[in-house]
DNA sequence: CTAGGGTTAG
């Protein structure tokens, strides 16, 4: 029978129906492919476009599927750009994202045209790498091939530049956008908020509420509650959650990894557990938000017992999670608690302790006065690769909590020689040295600095009254209030010792037997809640303060000050973060 | 027929 007319589209072959049958289903799909080896189709252009594009559709799967994608690929006879477009986005998809670029550089030298679909998911790609170079390379070729002007593209810029923490050039593209999407809002709000700018995240949350073509969504709330939590802005966390509530947004598990974070990080600890209890089935991130959430406010046997309460039945602990349960650990004083979850961190989980883990281990133990063990620690852990100068900065905090200035002095030489361009490490071995009583030592180490030509980073503090803020720099008095600020605090701060509290009672804590212990923190909390409870009526002047958390000598004080400020609805912002964290560079006593 | 954004620590 001679053939009439046009040959039957393919669509109609049984071939291609299977194929359609399978779905975006692998194993179906491979089956179907040895159907057509067998039967002397596996050369059909169509088919295999057809079976490429489903592999695609499949999704992540460990890789799987890029993998046979892109052996497909290379049996399709020239395979177009669409289908390199579909291969790249998939390869970045199932973690990939070397392959990704590998077939976008193949597609360039085939000479095949990119479009912006090849140039989102090659930027993506890039920002997956935190490849900022082969980034730039790329938003090159997106220049020559005149599609820098698309919403998607430039969006991806965005994120690339942000997730590489170049937001100047995060915001240069931003800034040239003449349209822009809520994705491209919500990526440099999240730029922002990733590289420690929480404050300019906030502020490009409150620009985008003026752009009438956009609406904020869930991933704009997760960005602007984790700025909220780093800023500890109480008033707009609260107003992003009953946003979340009246937009009936889906709480998955980011948002509410956001939300159990926020409250914690707000001073609302138990608020954040009524979130966390809310969740079905909480997350590894939500389990070490509100660990930490507990650590940070001193309340480490609850963090100790919720940590106990996941290696039951929770989702297994990251690294992340252990650096949570060992500050915890170190704040309370729970060092047998502490030790104990770093043993079963590489024994049960096969976790290597990062550098992190080693801090707060010498922290855990230098703050419980265990100083000989901590420096024992240090040496024996300070080896390559792990370079260890934040260990030696714990050491030295240890030291002069423990009046131990000898030591301490011992500590701060050994970190100047660790670090010697750090100006913050002169200035501790000075203080160090003044406390010792070494007048010599004193001018020796700034002589060193100034010969150096190395200036001191002063640290400050911020503080928000009704929208102003006033700055406090270490060792200036220059706000015009400055008088009365400090004579609150220093109230605050005699108040809180009239009751019991402070440092060295912390310290004697951490001396008391294990089964003490516990009434013993609860004892000592009930003298803070006292504290506060003077605190609230001397805080009517609405004193909104913010600690350096991470230098301060105290961070257990500080923490609870800061929340109980926060429970207050004062906004608390740490402008911290937008500081290189060099180790030292402002002692405690700033504020006390 | 394909594409861009999100959470946890110190």
């Amino acid at each position: 029978m001679e053939p009439t007319g046009p040959p039957p589209p393919v669509e109609h072959s049984p071939i291609y129906q299977s194929l359609v049958g399978a779905g975006p289903r692998l194993r179906p799909l491979r089956q179907v492919h040895a159907r057509m080896v067998v039967s002397g189709l596996h050369r059909s252009r169509s088919l295999l476009t057809k079976l490429l594009t489903l592999v695609i559709k499949t999704g992540p799967s460990g890789g799987a599927a890029a993998a046979y994608a892109g052996l497909l690929l290379h049996s399709v006879p020239n395979p177009d750009g669409f289908l390199f477009n579909s291969l790249i986005r998939v390869s970045s998809r199932s973690g990939d994202p070397l392959a990704a670029l590998r077939l976008y550089r193949h597609m360039r030298q085939a000479t095949l045209a990119r479009c912006n679909y090849t140039f989102t998911s090659a930027v993506k790609a890039c920002a997956d790498l935190a490849a900022l170079p082969t980034g730039r390379e790329i938003h090159c070729h997106l220049l020559l091939d005149g599609l820098a002007g698309d919403v998607y593209v430039q969006t991806a810029l965005v994120a690339l530049y942000g997730k590489c923490g170049d937001l100047p050039a995060a915001r240069a593209v931003f800034d040239g956008m003449p349209r822009r999407s809520l994705v491209t809002w919500n990526a440099m709000i999240a730029a922002y908020e990733q590289n420690g700018l929480a404050g300019e995240a906030v502020v490009v949350f409150r620009a985008m509420q003026a752009d009438a073509a956009v609406e904020p969504d869930g991933a704009t709330m997760v960005s602007l509650l984790a700025a909220c939590a780093h800023l500890g802005d109480l008033r707009l966390g609260q107003w992003a959650s009953s946003y979340i509530a009246t937009k009936h947004l889906p709480v998955g598990a980011a948002l509410a990894g956001a939300l159990v974070s926020m409250y914690a990080r707000c001073g609302c600890v138990d608020e954040a557990r009524e979130v966390f209890d809310g969740l079905r089935r909480p997350n590894v991130v939500a389990w070490t938000a509100m660990i930490s959430g507990y650590g940070m406010h001193g309340r480490g046997a609850e963090a100790v017992a919720l940590f106990r309460m996941m290696s039951r039945r929770g989702p297994r602990p990251n690294t992340v999670t252990f650096v949570a349960v060992l500050a915890a650990c170190a704040h309370a004083g729970l060092v047998v608690d502490g030790r104990e979850a770093f043993e079963s961190m590489q024994r049960d989980y096969g976790l290597l302790p990062r550098e992190e883990h080693l801090v707060c281990m010498v922290d855990m133990l230098g703050r419980a006065g265990h100083l000989e063990e901590a420096f024992r620690f240090v040496r024996t852990a300070a080896a390559p690769p792990v370079a260890g100068a934040a260990m030696w900065t714990a050491l030295v905090g240890a030291c002069k909590l423990h009046r131990r200035f000898e030591l301490g002095v011992e500590a701060a030489e050994r970190l100047v020689a660790m670090e010697s361009e750090n100006a913050g490490n002169y200035v501790l071995l000075s203080n160090l040295c003044a406390m010792a009583g070494r007048t010599e030592a004193v001018e020796a180490a700034r002589g060193e600095m100034a010969r150096r030509g190395l200036r001191k980073v002063a640290g400050y503090s911020a503080v928000e009254v009704g929208g102003t803020a006033h700055v406090f720099r270490m060792g200036e008095r220059r706000h015009p209030q400055a008088a009365e600020i400090y004579r609150f605090l220093e109230e605050l701060e005699g108040r809180m010792r009239e009751v019991g509290y402070s440092p060295e009672t912390a310290t004697v804590m951490h001396e008391v037997e294990e089964e003490e212990r516990e009434i013993a923190l609860r004892h000592h909390s009930e003298k803070l809640a006292v504290a506060f409870g003077i605190m609230s009526t001397a805080g009517g002047t609405a004193v909104r303060v913010v600690k350096n958390l991470r230098i301060c000598g105290d961070c257990h004080a500080a923490v609870k000050l800061m929340s109980a400020v926060a429970r207050r609805e004062i906004i608390v912002r740490d402008k911290h973060r937008f500081h290189h964290f060099q180790g030292g560079s402002c002692s405690c006593g700033d504020f006390w």
